[in-house]
DNA sequence: TATAGATATGTTACCGTTATCATATTGAGC
DNA sequence: GCTCAATATGATAACGGTAACATATCTATA
């Protein structure tokens, strides 16, 4: 294997310094052009390409940012990679993208990776948990630069940027009771687990305001207690969850899925014994991914700002980066919108 | 800014050399147990976390792969992010994902980077370009071990995955035919800009095998012209797409759409007018995602192996990193599997 | 008890880059 | 021609870690 160029090669190769190769390199002092030019020339013939562990080991910066997301297979870990990315190319970072399968072992090691490859900063992207916290603790305690993205982490030197999952739970549960219904479904999450899950809450929060008593046997979550279920096969836990509460003497008027694809799983399920959407069962999602629009009945559904939490994340963490002292926490949460659309309201012609 | 701890620091502070230090902390070589016990509580005091840079400028190996996605909003993706994870974590080496949006600029950025933090080898799942072509070239010139996934891109030291695009195409096409479809559309791609890609080939060689002549009026590509648009808004294009067949005079009685959602996307407009699938129109996708079995009706589309074309790729690649010299190009294409559902054959109860 | 091997630690140098300071050279203005 | 600043380049020393070799102690066995 021949080893790459490096900057004395060219140097030597030249007959200057490195020091004057990397002013080349890095556009930085003076250097004559004449010289400039011998040098470029020599960099193209030896395929030159920098270092970039020497050049961050000795500059104690890699211009680099973490981004550790629990799973890729959503529009919104798409779009929130996309608003990172946007801001962060922008102002010369580079981003690394660590996805942790929603599991806290897998996001640990993440955290390590990137921590050890000296990443400049890190957005965390993925579920909160306890040990995911305590992780994250300690390397707040080495001063990495933290921004949490729609997930709970109090922390004075964290930002914080997420959608009112809160209130567009409350949003969408408060549609289906000014629609008349009082018996309403919650698919994605059990009761006990529910405590993180801002959208459930807002759900039973809106019934209890609304008098109207939280029925445990219509709230269900994942199968077998699995938590690791990667996001993707939520259309299942859809589907599945909503046979079940079909199959129950009184099932419920109307449902509120986690997200949309559990929503559309659940669509089918009812499909598929004949119901029809909304007349028999009335659905709601979250999240308004693009597909939602295309469904039938499109979906009724509560947008968050995708694509924006990202951005504002990516310049939480530059600002915190570039600060030469550590800065007080900053939050920002993003309004939500409900988007009512035929799996709710019957249309002209839903099918 | 606290500065993070060195092996010096922990050396100074325990009372032995760094290199002692440096024994506890890769568990090689002799050391007293009294001593590793000692650094080993002095390391945890000090939040101790070793310098990836430093540490992989010296080994001149830094045991990272990079993962070079076009886009990250597809169960394809992230399926294929799974895999090449799953190998990874399993012999200790850590992934970076690098995300291009489809564009050739972004793709570059991407392999400079990974390249610049010297990643020890490379997977490449983009669309193949020209300039995208170019450029891995350059990083195979400095001996780069790289590995093409899912798209084509011929050297003799790169080592090739894929599933059978063009046979999955075909197979696609011929069960059209088989239920008697002569005008048969294809949503995705316009026919200038199809040489690339493989099912679409399929489709047209399929169309030829039966003497069908191609209708260049019922394929249909993106709007615009735009090669940019990421792959999760192709709901919009099968829409749009499926629109505009519609429109014609002679709309066609089937269709292959290039990917599920774009498939999906094309049965929400055929049901906006009120035709039927597949009575009206037969409609196939491609990928089997998740929510392909979900829909109404579900959807006849073509499985690839996605999971085991990650596993594969990272095996190759480690297989190239471990070599002491260059192996020759290996190859593997795995089959895909037509999956028969109810949007082109009329089930018991489709909607 | 001499001696070889295992155990335990230290020394040195270097990975490739750049910050910092030092030294030449050039040119402009008087 | 002198002076000061701008221009151009070099020398040196890290950044934090580890490979390679050297040295010292301990232990078991002939």
């Amino acid at each position: 294997m021949r080893k790459t160029a490096t900057l004395a090669d060219i140097a030597a190769s030249v007959g200057v310094t490195p020091m004057t190769v990397s002013r080349v390199v890095n556009e930085s002092g003076y250097v004559h052009a004449d010289t400039r030019q011998k040098v470029l020339r020599v960099m193209q013939e030896m395929n030159y390409r920098r270092n970039g562990l020497a050049r961050g080991l000795k500059r104690q910066r890699t211009e680099t940012i973490g981004l550790v997301v629990g799973d890729v297979a959503n529009p919104f870990a798409a779009e929130v990679i996309r608003g990172v990315r946007e801001v962060l190319t922008a102002r010369g970072y580079t981003m690394f993208v660590c996805v942790s399968d929603q599991s806290v072992k897998e996001e640990a090691e993440a955290f390590e990776s990137l921590a050890d490859h000296r990443v400049d900063g890190m957005i965390v992207a993925t579920r909160a948990s306890r040990k995911g916290n305590a992780h994250l603790m300690t390397l707040l305690d080495a001063n990495l630069p933290v921004v949490a993205l729609g997930r709970d982490f109090n922390h004075p030197h964290t930002d914080f940027v997420s959608a009112d999952h809160f209130k567009g739970g409350c949003d969408a549960t408060e549609h289906l009771i000014e629609l008349g219904h009082r018996r309403i479904g919650f698919i994605g999450i059990k009761q006990s687990y529910g405590a993180g899950l801002k959208r459930f809450q807002g759900y039973l929060e809106t019934l209890r305001k609304h008098g109207i008593k939280v029925n445990e046997d219509i709230i269900v979550g994942r199968r077998k207690g699995t938590d690791q279920a990667p996001g993707y096969s939520t259309e299942e836990i859809g589907y599945e969850g909503m046979k079940y509460l079909l199959g129950l003497r009184k099932p419920p008027s109307a449902v509120f899925a986690r997200n949309d694809f559990t929503a559309l799983g659940a669509i089918s399920a009812i499909k598929q014994i004949g119901r029809r959407v909304p007349q028999d069962v009335a659905i709601v999602g979250f999240d308004d991914v693009p597909l939602a629009s295309h469904t039938s009945p499109p979906l009724t559904t509560v947008f968050q700002p995708t694509h924006e939490q990202g951005r504002i994340a990516a310049e939480f963490l530059l600002r915190r980066i570039e600060a030469v002292q550590n800065l007080p926490r900053a939050e920002r949460v993003l309004p939500c919108k409900l988007i009512i659309r035929e799996s709710t309201v019957s249309g002209t012609e839903s099918t």
